[in-house]
RNA sequence: GCCGGGGUGGCGGAACUGGUAGACGCGCCGGAUUCAAAAUCCGGUUCUGGAAACAGAGUGGGGGUUCGAUUCCCCCCCCCGGCACCA
C-alpha cells in the first residue's frame, strides 16, 4: 500500500475485492441472523445527505453486527411510485416510468460509492409488475375478508385544474399550481379497516421494548383510545348521538355542535338560505386536520333545539366548524367550562358557560378567560344537582348509571384512529385491481389476470389522472358476465407498498408467492432505521399490514420491527440576499467564504465569487429552496467515502439532528490520516509484530496505554452495540490513537503494545471507515479481512489501576483534589479529604455536619 | 390548534443510574518547520478578575426537592418533527 493515504484508489481496490468475493451476500453461512434495515429511499434524483447518514448509521450497525460473527442480511430497494414523479413529468414531459428508472440507476451508482455492506441481488423497486402484482393479490384477499371495503371519503378539489390535491398541493386553502380556492369533495375510495385492529395495535406497543419511548407515545397517541360515554340528545324525533370523554360535566352543557356533514345540518338548511351558505362555506377550503384546527372558529344556530337526556333542559343546536365529522359521530355536547374549544366558541357566540367541576384550592371561576386547569379531572362536581360532592370518577359513573337506566347513554370506547382509505386519484401508482361493470357492480381482477400493470408511458399533465384517458387500460371485458366494463383508475396509496418491503426482500424472486419459508428465518427485522419524520404513518400502517399477512398465514409474527432507531435531520447553514422588494436570493454554503473575529465567532460572510457580503440565515434543514444542500457525491469524490462516513458518524448522535460542516470534514480527513501515517511508522520502523497480550509491561507510561486501550474496546463496543452513541465511539477512538502517537516503545514488549493498540483501533473504526480499515489490517501484516477477525476483546485485567483521584468538595464545591488506592476506606478517605490543604481553609471556623463518600469518586463535606 | 422531541463554550457535541460541567472534533490564539505558502507538528483556549496560585459566575428563563441538579418536579419562552393524499 501506498505511504500517503489515497482513499480513492484504497476505496476502489477494496470494494472490487469486495464484490469478487461476494463479501455482502446474505445467504451464506449457518449462525445467529440479523436483520439490518433502514428505510427505503424514494428515487427523488441523487443521493442526499439525509439517506447517506441514514445508510451509514445502517451500515455502521451491520458491520459491528458481522463482526459479532453474525450472518447479517442489509438489502436496498426503491419507494418508485408517488407524486413528485407526476410532477417531474409535467415539468419535463418525461414519463413517470423513465425518470424514476433514470433515477435509480443513478443513486444506485452513488450508493455503491460508499461502499455499503449491502447485499445488492436482493434489490427491488416497487413500480416492477412483479412486486405490485402482490399488493393487488392481497387487497383481492383483504377484500374477500371484507378487511378492504368501499365507502365514501372527502378530498381536496381544484375547480380550475379539475382534479384532486394532495395535501401538501394545498396552500392556504388554495392549490399551489391554480391559486384557486380549494373545495372538499366526497368521492367513492376503498378503506382497510385498521380501526379493528387498533387495540392491538395499541396494546403491542408494550411489547416494543426495542423502540423509543417517543415513538411509542406518539403511536398511542394516535390510535387515541378514550373511555367515555355515549349520550343522546333528543330533537323532536332525531336522536343525536355525541361521544364524550367527559360525562360528569354533563350537567355543564349548555349547548350542543354539529359538523356541516352532519345529516341534522342539512335539515336545517331548509329554507334557510344563512344556513344553506354557512355550510357552503365550510366546503372551503383544504380537509388536512392542521388547517381545520387552527382555522377560527365559526358557527350558526340552527333555531333547532336538543333535550338534555338528565334535565331536561332545552339546548340551542349549533353548526360548528370546529366540529370534525371523521371523528365520533359528528356532534359534540358543548361544556364551555371545561372544554378549551368549546369555551372559545361560547365565548365568541356568546353563549352560557356553567362551570360544574370545583377548581384546585377553591379558586373562583373567571368565564372571560381560559385557564389549563378548567379541563381538570380532580375536582369535586359543583352546580350539578344530585351529583354534588363527587369526584369526578365517581361523577363519571353515577351520571352514566342514571343515562343507561333513562336509555339515554352508555359507557363506550373511542379511537381517534381511522379507517385507512388507500384510494388514489394518481397514476404513478399500483393499480387498485377492480374493473367496474354496469351490470355487475364492482367486480374484482381474477388471479390469474394480474398483475394489472399499469401503463408505463403516460405523461400527466396536471389535469388529472391519465389513465382515465388512456382507452387500452381502461377498457376490459367484464370477468363475470364478458360484457365491456371499465377498469378502476385510482392506484394505492404508496404507503401500501412500504408496508411490507421489509417482508419482499428475505424472498424477492420468488415469482409463485408474496413472501416464503425465507422470510420466517429473516424476519422479524433485528434493526429498523430511518427518520423520525415516519415516526407514526409509515410505521403504523407496516405494524398493521404485518398482523393482516398473519392473519392471512403468510407469516408468523405480527410485529415486524424488533428495534427501531429513529435518526434526526441533516442541517446546513443559509445564507442569503435581498433584493429591493425583499425576496430572498440564496446561496449554496460552498461558494460561500465567513470571517471570524479573534475569538472564532463569525462575524460577516461573502460570496466567493465577487466577494459581496451575504446574509447568514442560521442553520435549517438541507432543502433545495433554501439552497443549502451539500452533495455527498462531490464529497466523496475529494475525500473518498471513509472520510464522509466518518463526519456523518462523528458530528452528532444519530437520533439528534446533525449540522453539516465542511471543516468538520476537514477534521475527519486529518483523523484518517493521521492514523494512516501512524499505522505506517510502526509498521516501517518494526514489521512482523505480534500484538502484546499484556506480557512484559511494566513501565507507568505502557501499563497506562494499555488500560486506555481496554477501556476504548470496552466503551466502543458499548457504544455500537447498545447505545448506538457512534459519535462517543469515534471520539474515544480518537483519543486513543493520540495516546498512541504520544508513546515512545522502549523495548520489544512496548512494540508488540503499540501493534495490540493500532490493531485494536483499526478494528474499532472499522464498522465507520470500513475500506481504510481493511488496508491497515492488511498492512499490520494481516492476510484475512478486518471483518472477519471479530471483535477485540476487553482484557479486564488491564484495566486494574494503582491510584485514581478523588475529589473534595465543601459544601458541594469542588476545593480539592486527592490522590488515592481505589477502595480505601471510608475514615481515611474522610481524614485525607478534611486535612487537604485547600479544603482546610473552607473548613476554618466551621462546624462539619456531615460528610458525604462516594467510594473513588468524591467527598463532599457539609460545614455551617 | 393538538400530539411528540429539543435548548450545554465562538461552533458541532460529551457528561450513560442525582456525584469533578465542557471528553472528542472544529474554529481561534501562540509557537516549530519553510525562502514563502500549503500541508504537518507542539502548546493554549467556558466567561469575569488575577502574573500566578486561586476566587466568583455558568447548562434557554423563573421557582422547588437534595449534602449535591445539565440530570428529578412545577411554571414560562424559543426551535424542530407529525397531524391521515409529500415521502
Amino acid at each position: 500500500m501506498s505511504k500517503t493515504y489515497d482513499p480513492q484508489q484504497i476505496e476502489s481496490a477494496i470494494q472490487q475485492r469486495w464484490q469478487a468475493q461476494g463479501a455482502h451476500r446474505a445467504d451464506r453461512g449457518e449462525g445467529e441472523r440479523f436483520y439490518c434495515l433502514s428505510m427505503f429511499p424514494y428515487p427523488s434524483g441523487k443521493l442526499h445527505m439525509g439517506h447517506m447518514r441514514n445508510y451509514t448509521i445502517c451500515d455502521v450497525i451491520s458491520r459491528y453486527q458481522i463482526m459479532q460473527g453474525k450472518q447479517v442480511l442489509q438489502p436496498m430497494g426503491w419507494d418508485a411510485f408517488g407524486l413528485p414523479a407526476e410532477n417531474a413529468a409535467m415539468a419535463n414531459k418525461v414519463p413517470p416510468a423513465q425518470w424514476t428508472r433514470d433515477n435509480i440507476a443513478h443513486m444506485r451508482d452513488q450508493l455503491k460509492a460508499l461502499g455499503f455492506a449491502i447485499d445488492w441481488d436482493r434489490e427491488l423497486a416497487t413500480c416492477d409488475p412483479s412486486y405490485y402484482r402482490w399488493n393487488q393479490w392481497f387487497f383481492l384477499r383483504l377484500l374477500e375478508r371484507g378487511v378492504a371495503y368501499q365507502k365514501t371519503g372527502v378530498v381536496n378539489w381544484d375547480p380550475v385544474d379539475q382534479t384532486v390535491l394532495a395535501n401538501e398541493q394545498v396552500v392556504d386553502g388554495r392549490g399551489w399550481r391554480t391559486g384557486a380556492v380549494v373545495e372538499k369533495r366526497e368521492i367513492p375510495m376503498y378503506y382497510l379497516r385498521i380501526t379493528d385492529y387498533a387495540d392491538d395495535l395499541l396494546t403491542a406497543l408494550d411489547d416494543l421494548p426495542g423502540w423509543p419511548e417517543r415513538v411509542r407515545t406518539m403511536q398511542a397517541n394516535w390510535i387515541g383510545k378514550s373511555e367515555g360515554a355515549e349520550v343522546v340528545f333528543e330533537c323532536g324525533e332525531h336522536r343525536i348521538e355525541v361521544f364524550t370523554t367527559r360525562p360528569d360535566t354533563l350537567m355543564g352543557a349548555t349547548f350542543m355542535a354539529v359538523a356541516a356533514e352532519h345529516p341534522l345540518a342539512k335539515e336545517a338548511s331548509q329554507g334557510r338560505p344563512d344556513i344553506e351558505a354557512f355550510i357552503e362555506s365550510c366546503q372551503q377550503g383544504g380537509v388536512s386536520e392542521a388547517d381545520l384546527a387552527t382555522q377560527e372558529k365559526r358557527g350558526i344556530d340552527t333555531g333547532l333545539k336538543a333535550t338534555h337526556p338528565l334535565t331536561g333542559e332545552s339546548l340551542p343546536i349549533f353548526i360548528a366548524n370546529y366540529v370534525l365529522m371523521s371523528y365520533g359521530s359528528g356532534a359534540v355536547m358543548a361544556v364551555p367550562a371545561h372544554d378549551a374549544r368549546d369555551f372559545e366558541f361560547a365565548l365568541q357566540y356568546k353563549l352560557p358557560i356553567k362551570p360544574v367541576i370545583g377548581l384546585p384550592d377553591g379558586r373562583e371561576y373567571d368565564a372571560t378567560e381560559w385557564h389549563e386547569d378548567y379541563a381538570t379531572k380532580t375536582g369535586s362536581l359543583v352546580h350539578s344537582g344530585p351529583y354534588d360532592g363527587l369526584s369526578c370518577a365517581e361523577g363519571f359513573e353515577a351520571i352514566v348509571a342514571d343515562l343507561e337506566k333513562k336509555g339515554a347513554g352508555r359507557r363506550t370506547t373511542q379511537y381517534r384512529l381511522r379507517d385507512w382509505g388507500i384510494s388514489r386519484q394518481r397514476y404513478w401508482g399500483c393499480p387498485i385491481p377492480i374493473i367496474h361493470c354496469d351490470d355487475c357492480g364492482s367486480v374484482p381482477v381474477p388471479d390469474e389476470d394480474l398483475p394489472v400493470v399499469l401503463p408505463e408511458d403516460l405523461v400527466p399533465d396536471g389535469s388529472g389522472n391519465p389513465l382515465n384517458r388512456c382507452e387500452s387500460f381502461l377498457n376490459v371485458d367484464c370477468p363475470k358476465c364478458g360484457r365491456a366494463a371499465k377498469r378502476e383508475t385510482d392506484t394505492m396509496d404508496t404507503f401500501v407498498d412500504s408496508s411490507w418491503y421489509f417482508l419482499r426482500y428475505t424472498c424477492p424472486d420468488n415469482s409463485e408467492a408474496m413472501v416464503d419459508h425465507q422470510t420466517q428465518s429473516w424476519m422479524p427485522v433485528n434493526q429498523y432505521i430511518g427518520g423520525i419524520e415516519h415516526a407514526i404513518l409509515h410505521l403504523l400502517y407496516a405494524r398493521f399490514w404485518t398482523r393482516l399477512m398473519k392473519d392471512e398465514g403468510l407469516v408468523q409474527i405480527s410485529e415486524p420491527f424488533e428495534h427501531l432507531l429513529t435518526q434526526g435531520m441533516v442541517l446546513a447553514e443559509t445564507y442569503y440576499r435581498e433584493d429591493d422588494s425583499g425576496r430572498r436570493q440564496w446561496f449554496n454554503p460552498k461558494d460561500v467564504e465567513t470571517e471570524h473575529d479573534a475569538k472564532g465567532r463569525v462575524v460577516s460572510a461573502h460570496l466567493i465569487s465577487d466577494g459581496q457580503a451575504v446574509i447568514p440565515g442560521g442553520v435549517e434543514k438541507m432543502a433545495k429552496s433554501k439552497n443549502n444542500g451539500v452533495d455527498p457525491a462531490e464529497l466523496v469524490a475529494r475525500y473518498g467515502a471513509d472520510t464522509v462516513r466518518l463526519f456523518s458518524m462523528f458530528a452528532a448522535p444519530p437520533e439528534q439532528s446533525l449540522e453539516w460542516s465542511d471543516a468538520g470534514v476537514e477534521g475527519a480527513w486529518r483523523f484518517l490520516k493521521r492514523m494512516w501515517t501512524g499505522v505506517q511508522a510502526h509498521v516501517d520502523a518494526h514489521p512482523s509484530v505480534d500484538a502484546s497480550r499484556g506480557e512484559g509491561i511494566e513501565r507507568q507510561e505502557a501499563l497506562d496505554l494499555r488500560r486506555q486501550l481496554h477501556e476504548a474496546i470496552k466503551k466502543v463496543g458499548d457504544d455500537f452495540g447498545r447505545r448506538y452513541a457512534f459519535n462517543t465511539a469515534i471520539a474515544a477512538v480518537m483519543a486513543l490513537s493520540n495516546e498512541i502517537a504520544k508513546f515512545e516503545a522502549n523495548n520489544e514488549a512496548e512494540v508488540a503494545l503499540v501493534q495490540e493498540c493500532w490493531e485494536g483501533v483499526v478494528m474499532m473504526i472499522a464498522p465507520v471507515t470500513p475500506h481504510i480499515s481493511e488496508a491497515l489490517w492488511n498492512t499490520l501484516g494481516h492476510n484475512s479481512s478486518v471483518f472477519a477477525t471479530g471483535w477485540p476483546r476487553c482484557d479486564e485485567s488491564a484495566l486494574v489501576r494503582q491510584q485514581i483521584t478523588m475529589v473534595i468538595q465543601v459544601n458541594g464545591k469542588v476545593r480539592d483534589r486527592m490522590d488515592v488506592a481505589p477502595g480505601l476506606d471510608q475514615d481515611s478517605i474522610e481524614s485525607l479529604a478534611k486535612n487537604s490543604e485547600n479544603t482546610a481553609r473552607f473548613l476554618d471556623g466551621k462546624t462539619i455536619r456531615k460528610v458525604i463518600v462516594v467510594p473513588d469518586k468524591l467527598v463532599n463535606i457539609v460545614a455551617t
